[in-house]
DNA sequence: TGTAAACCCTACTAAACCGATAGGATATAT
DNA sequence: ATATATCCTATCGGTTTAGTAGGGTTTACA
């Protein structure tokens, strides 16, 4: 199940998104109309900045905005930032692959292919859809 | 991720498989082959015979054994069993839909729409695999 | 140059979940 | 009877999650 970090990070991005090209926007604003916690939308808007995605201006009219084109992210990648691996066990994570513990032999792990499978899949759905293709959906 | 609880109820039940019709096998043999808590596993088995795939004997010679026919087990029924929702937001979940408490309208919901195509993708993997299939390709 | 607005950072907490353990109740083959 | 095995309930330490608290830093602007 996705974490209410995610759903609020990609709630919140897509909020940016459909209202561009007007300057920065602060976090309360965006969590009065998202219906976030303002303090834990802070965390999550930080973790977005820090992965590249968005980037933010101090003081007053400041607040956050993309750093890089909504266009060009993949919501693979956003969901990677905010939840960490895609694939269900690390054996087969591209970006955080790691050992299982209890198995002796990948090659030969049925798991190991089928979530294999699984995560191609999953990853052809969320590499091909932009967060701007996703807002655009929202608001026909 | 993948709970240990799932993955070893995947082992225990490819172990099972690649050794029927021997009669029941007790928990201690596929904990001790697998590499599992006993006491933990025992909760595992027990999900899966209230889950209508395996069924028991107790006492002496007592044990496991299958009460479907692994080839008529697609995963997506274990993992289900196991883990609970593939989905990724309970508002596609097929057989654990709830209302996103969070959403205002899921038919203008961009998340809600991905999901879905996240869920499908998923579900064809994983309902067209059969434990049987699964056991197989681990033994060649 | 003072101040309000806004981001930045660390720490904390309550609740839930996870993996594992403990101990006994029940059933059964011999 | 007794050994063997499943069945059931309860508990526990550790981790994660969602949210809160409080203060630090930067900046626009009067």
């Amino acid at each position: 199940m996705l974490a209410k970090k995610t759903k609020y990070g990609i709630k919140a991005l897509t909020y940016l998104c459909s209202r561009s090209n007007n300057g920065p926007i602060p976090i309360s604003v965006i969590a009065e109309a998202e219906n976030i916690s303002h303090k834990f939308l802070e965390s999550i808007l930080l973790t977005l900045k820090k992965g590249g995605i968005l980037t933010s201006k101090k003081g007053k009219n400041g607040g956050y905005y993309f750093l890089k084109n909504p266009k060009d992210i993949p919501m693979a990648e956003i969901i990677r930032l905010l939840s960490g691996p895609i694939a269900m066990v690390p054996c087969v994570s591209l970006n955080f692959y790691e050992k299982c513990d209890d198995c002796p032999d990948e090659a030969t792990c049925g798991i190991n292919r089928l979530m294999l499978e699984v995560r191609d899949s999953t990853l052809k759905v969320l590499k091909q859809k932009s967060l701007y293709q996703l807002t655009q959906e929202i608001n026909k």
